[in-house]
DNA sequence: TTCCCGATTTACT
DNA sequence: GTAAATCGGGAAA
């Protein structure tokens, strides 16, 4: 029997632990009774006011990054590009804005809800490998923004973490605005997965 | 209030 | 490989 993530997993304070550790687990939703299960394959750490990368560097506290400034467990939503949802796992005590941004996952129950989300017919990556995707596939949406990553419509199981070899850790992806933060190896992603954004 | 542009995806050339 | 889609956040005025 799978349990849910505690509260207590979100509160540590190193976030890029955390990235790395959510690597494999279930990332799950429940939404308009559809449950839906993904396993996490790839993901990048946003550490805060010191990260040029993040939406909170400088403390940049604002209506959209309030979130982030949230108790760590509740999930940060946003809109991308006018068209995107990306899902994010708020981590650290309340006032740190410490973010994971989920970049991939791997259907593996209500796989029929993910493929009627994303108008597609049949399991392949473009299913939800890319945080946009993967959100659209599991019905995330910017009305779960601030909700609670240890509720009934979304939350977390855990599994055994990853070996090491088993991971590949380099540069997150689309922050080149970042300068040299943008050469921090901030991203994991599970080695031999098909379901990564980009390689 | 104006203006620029983004933690992306998809459809074209 | 290049470009369009699409809208709200955040800084400047």
């Amino acid at each position: 029997m799978p349990t849910k993530l505690p509260k207590s997993f979100y509160l540590q304070t190193d976030v890029v632990s955390i990235a790395k550790q959510l690597l494999g687990k279930l990332l799950c939703t429940n939404i308009e009774g559809q449950l839906a299960k993904a396993i996490i394959t790839e993901t990048e750490a946003y550490n805060g006011i010191i990260d040029k990368a993040s939406h909170a560097f400088g403390d940049r506290n604002t209506p959209r990054t309030s979130t982030m400034y949230m108790q760590g467990g509740v999930a940060y939503i946003y809109l991308c590009y006018g068209i995107h949802h990306l899902f994010n796992v708020v981590s650290h005590h309340k006032d740190i804005p410490h973010a994971v941004l989920i970049r991939a996952a791997e259907p593996i129950e209500g796989i029929e809800h993910m493929l009627e989300r994303r108008n597609r017919t049949k399991l392949d990556r473009t299913l939800s490998a890319g945080p946009g995707t993967l959100s659209q596939a599991l019905g995330i949406d910017r009305t779960l923004n601030g909700e609670s990553l240890t509720g009934k419509k979304i939350w977390i199981e855990d599994a055994p973490l990853l070996a090491e070899k088993d991971i590949i850790i380099t540069t997150r992806i689309g922050v080149d605005y970042a300068a040299e933060d943008a050469l921090l190896p901030y991203r994991f992603y599970i080695k031999n997965s098909k379901f990564v954004s980009r390689y």
